[in-house]
RNA sequence: GGGGUCAUAGCUCAGUUGGUUAGAGCGAUCGCCUCACACGCGAUAGGUCGAUGGUUCGAAUCCAUUUGACCCCACCA
């Protein structure tokens, strides 16, 4: 026999197999044109991130796809690689430098940045072995980073082209400045959150008169620098207003009352000041009036120097106050009213957003935008769910240029010199010595570094040796375009949307066809899981306590498509059981197996019913979850296949196969239950290995080889996956064995709901239709040893035996004579619940088939059917009354 | 303010073009330590499919209205 232990311990085998795999290079893929490629490239974590749920889910959801093409013969290649996460990382490094006392700025730009790589040595990719423990199949001869030498040279690449074909862009405008970071963030790293604020309202004085305009603001420490204050032009209050001089207080500046059709008479005081450096939309009206641009405030978002005292130097809120506490002191202040609005949020500081004034650099892309909007109008880049597709065209038909510059010291440089001398800009893959323009040597580089979305996006290309291999290398033009995009919808925008533009830009094609959205992982109250809740469950700590075997199933099998999946740590119980569940239905075939046992061939051995249901069960198993895989249905692959190796291999393959496994050994009938149940277990091992690679890997090695499954591979993660077109179909004995399970069942519902001991065995009579007659005699072994019966008589002709329990169904009626033992009361109330049932049921189909339009008007097929029904129905009711009145007398 | 998703058993969700008696897992209840597995086996209970109206011979499924929950986007000071 094969021993095997008596529960399944995956700290025995999971690290054993993965470093098989990694030995034999399971999961490397090269360049060979006779495989077709099949790529996935992994959402690349940050570097100093940790393995949290949402990573165990996409993840195992990447590595089911990839497991599942590379057993289906694909040459399949998933991309594992890290981001270098520009302002995440920087900001831990500044975090400790705080511990000791000092800051970036005081240790300088080199020794700052050296200390960061330092950090990345030193703690990075430590994400990268929790994906090992997690059972990844990831390509690693590929891993990819961010800052690798290959990869900046993309980035540097793209830029210089973007930049002399006038996509990259220098420009001032009025972007989101983190205070906190000291730095630009784009659009897309703000976040709107409501909070609860105050508006204020106040009066500025109207020169050479004694009367006042009226101001609401939310933002009042932003009116020193003020340089107008705007009313609707058809404002009746105020259009006499229009053109006159407002002295703004504190800094004694006359600026103009103008008129801008932005302004909306109903809000407020229906007259708003207008800063045009510090709000988005002042800066549109300042831009409208050419009114001039004061910034007042620093890079840390206190009160500049060109702010007078009291305010100069003051932090953004306490000035807010400052100038409240003062407008007061002046008379000019009416009220305050509490007041609900949003207001931008860094997404990473989680500080409130300054608009802000500066220097940027930008991508300019609308033109990047109109084909990557195409591509999926088109129908050519797909989405699952689909409803994506509205969100991803609506951003990409309002699209705002891209500010990518950020003044952090962490990431790529941007490449562009400015000269001293001329003014003028110089770039070039190679560091210039001197300007482009004027050949002067006196230049010196941009000080600011790109955002770190600026090389994810290249992520598709820069990993595959692009351009620096020539912009199409041998691998590109292989893995790219790769096959779908396993990611989170967060990402839509910042990654999935930018990928697809400049893979477009670039090489004139999409980077992948299809981006699966999976779920967000949520605990059970419907919260996102988050560090700041503490809500979240570590995936190490459960793969510690159930396997990553049980992770992986019970996370995809809880995940639909999209949405949001709510779990909890008891969940992952139900895959560390089924786990189990598959060691021990394997133990018991083991038993009675021997190491390399050479089992007969299916073809030509005389199969039972049994076995034959068995058999096309596999089959239907092996074509639904191929099915699903391609339809993206990852939660109903997998579903199904729980089902299958639960419900119908142990439930009733094994349990029907126990009296021929009892046999002696070498007893042909043994042998080719045997030969029936390895050929069964080991397409079930195959179907299952893309989602529990390890528990699979184990089983699979240590049984028989089938010779049905033909050569067998060194491992499962490159055998064949089942298909179900090359396996035995037996439909009509499926249909048949369907009747045998409903007389079993019937049998023991009887048994149950009257209370017999579940040990103490029966006779069964059977009244079976002629049509099945012989199959039941053939199942009467079966039925013995499922119901509990130690004797069965089964015919057309079986009569109810006096004093009996019974039961009906499609076909057939079950008799349990029980002389003495039976509770008549009992048994008629059961009959008469089961007789009202059906009754039911009855009136609904004769309701159908009186109605004149339904049966003048339905299709053939259903009305054919419904007929069938009401026959059976009165079948079995009749039957049952039968039975009611034999009781009776 | 615009767009999207969802509402089905106590809980989490299936239900793919409208058509047998609306399913599964967990939980609950009852009975079983049956020679692979008590991480197990067998059985049972539980739903007027959020509400209203419509289309249809027929609606959980399609349409309209409505209630509630959530997500994304958005510059009303």
């Amino acid at each position: 026999m094969i021993e095997l232990e008596p529960s399944y311990d995956h700290k025995l085998y999971e690290k054993k197999w993965y470093r098989h795999s990694l030995e034999h290079k399971f999961f490397s893929a090269s360049v060979d044109a006779s495989k077709t490629p099949y790529t996935i490239l992994m959402p690349p974590p940050n570097v100093t991130s940790q393995l949290h749920m949402g990573h165990g889910l996409g993840y195992s959801i990447q590595d089911l796809f990839v497991r599942w093409k590379r057993m289906k013969g694909f040459n399949a290649c998933w991309l594992p690689g890290t981001d270098h996460a520009g302002i995440a990382t920087q900001m831990m490094v500044e975090k400790d430098l705080e511990r000791e006392g000092t800051t970036r700025r005081a240790m300088g730009r080199e020794k700052f940045f050296q200390r960061l790589v330092d950090w990345k040595e030193k703690y990075g990719g430590m994400i990268l072995d929790q994906f090992k423990t997690m059972g990844f199949s990831c390509d690693w001869d590929k891993l990819a980073y961010t800052m690798d030498p290959k990869l900046s040279e993309a980035v540097r690449y793209v830029f210089v082209e973007l930049y002399r074909e006038g996509l990259i862009y220098r420009g001032e405008r009025l972007v989101n400045w983190d205070t906190v970071l000291q730095t630009a963030i784009s659009d897309d790293e703000v976040e709107s959150q409501e909070i609860q604020g105050i508006l204020y309202y106040y009066r500025y004085p109207i020169e050479g008169t004694d009367q006042f305009i009226p101001i609401a603001t939310t933002r009042p420490e932003t009116m020193l620098g003020d340089t107008a204050v705007a009313v609707n032009p058809e404002d009746e209050r105020f259009k006499q207003l229009i053109g006159k001089q407002v002295r703004l207080p504190f800094t004694n500046r006359l600026i103009p009352i103008i008129a801008d059709d932005y302004v909306k008479s109903e809000f407020g005081t229906g007259a708003v000041k207008i800063t045009p450096a510090h709000d988005p939309n002042d800066f549109e009206i300042g831009k409208r009036h050419k009114l001039p641009f004061i910034n007042v405030m620093t890079d840390t978002g206190t009160m500049a120097e060109n702010t007078p005292t009291p305010f100069q130097g003051l932090d953004r809120f306490v000035a807010r106050k400052e100038v409240i506490k003062q407008m007061k002191a002046l008379g000019l202040f009416d009220e305050e009213k509490s007041y609900k609005t949003t207001v931008p949020h860094s997404e990473r500081s989680k500080t409130i957003i300054e608009p802000r004034l500066s220097q940027q650099w930008f991508v300019s892309m609308k033109q990047l935008a109109e084909p990557a909007a195409e591509a999926a109008r088109q129908g050519e880049l797909q989405f699952h769910p689909e409803s994506w597709k509205k969100t991803y065209l609506y951003w990409l038909d309002n699209i705002q240029d891209w500010c990518i510059s950020r003044q952090l010291w962490w990431g790529h440089r941007i490449p562009i010199w400015y000269c001293k001398d001329c003014e003028g800009i110089s770039t070039g893959i190679e560091d210039p010595t001197q300007c482009e323009h004027c050949q002067s040597k006196n230049i010196r580089q941009d000080e600011d570094v790109l955002d770190t979305w600026f090389s994810s996006w290249l992520w598709p290309l820069s990993p595959f040796g692009w351009p620096n291999e020539g912009t199409s290398s041998k691998q590109l033009e292989y893995f790219n375009p790769t096959d779908v995009l396993v990611t989170a919808p967060e990402i839509i925008f910042l990654w999935v949307a930018r990928m697809v533009m400049v893979n477009l830009k670039f090489k004139q094609r999409l980077p992948f066809k299809h981006v699966y959205f999976n779920a967000t992982v949520c605990d059970k109250q419907g919260r996102k899981f988050s560090k700041t809740l503490g809500n979240g469950i570590d995936p190490l700590e459960v793969v510690e306590l159930h396997g990553a075997d049980a992770v992986r199933f019970t996370a995809i099998s809880l995940a639909p498509l999209g949405g949001r999946v709510r779990m909890e740590k008891e969940d992952f119980e139900n895959g560390s059981r089924f786990v189990n569940k598959i060691w021990n239905a394997s133990r018991l075939v083991f038993q009675h197996l021997e190491p390399n046992q050479t089992l007969p061939s299916l073809k030509g051995l005389q199969l039972s019913l049994a076995e034959k249901w068995l058999l096309n069960r596999l089959r239907e198993a092996t074509e639904k979850v191929d099915r699903h895989l391609e339809g993206y249905r990852v939660n109903d692959a997998v579903e199904e296949l729980h089902h299958f190796i639960w419900g119908a291999f142990c439930d009733w393959g094994l349990e029907c196969a126990k009296s021929d496994l009892a046999l002696p050994a070498g007893h042909k009938d043994k042998e080719r239950a045997l030969s029936v149940l390895v050929y069964v277990l080991d397409g079930a091992l195959r179907l299952a290995h893309p989602v529990m690679p390890f528990v699979t890997e184990e089983l699979w090695q240590k049984m028989p080889k089938h010779p049905d499954w033909g050569d067998r591979p060194e491992s499962i993660c490159i055998a064949a996956f089942p298909q179900a077109g090359l396996m035995p179909a037996y439909e009509d004995e499926a249909k048949q064995w369907k009747t045998i399970q409903d007389i079993v069942s019937g049998i023991r519902s009887v048994r149950s709901q009257m209370g017999l001991p579940p040990r103490q065995e029966l006779p069964v009579h059977i009244r079976i239709d002629e049509a099945l007659a012989s199959t039941v005699t053939q199942a009467e072994e079966w039925i013995k040893r499922l119901a509990k019966a130690d004797k069965v008589v089964s015919g057309p002709e079986v009569v109810r035996p006096g004093q009996s329990l019974s039961a009906v169904g499609k076909g057939f009626e079950v008799y349990l004579p029980v002389q003495g033992l039976i509770d008549v009361e009992k048994e008629q109330k059961r009959l008469s619940t089961e007789e009202q049932r059906l009754q039911k049921i009855l009136s609904g189909i004769l309701g159908k088939l009186n109605n004149a339009s339904f049966v003048e008007r339905a299709p053939e097929d259903v009305l054919e059917q419904t007929r069938v029904q009401k026959a059976n129905m009165e079948e079995q009711l009749s039957a049952i009354r039968q039975n009611l009145k034999a009781l009776a007398d």
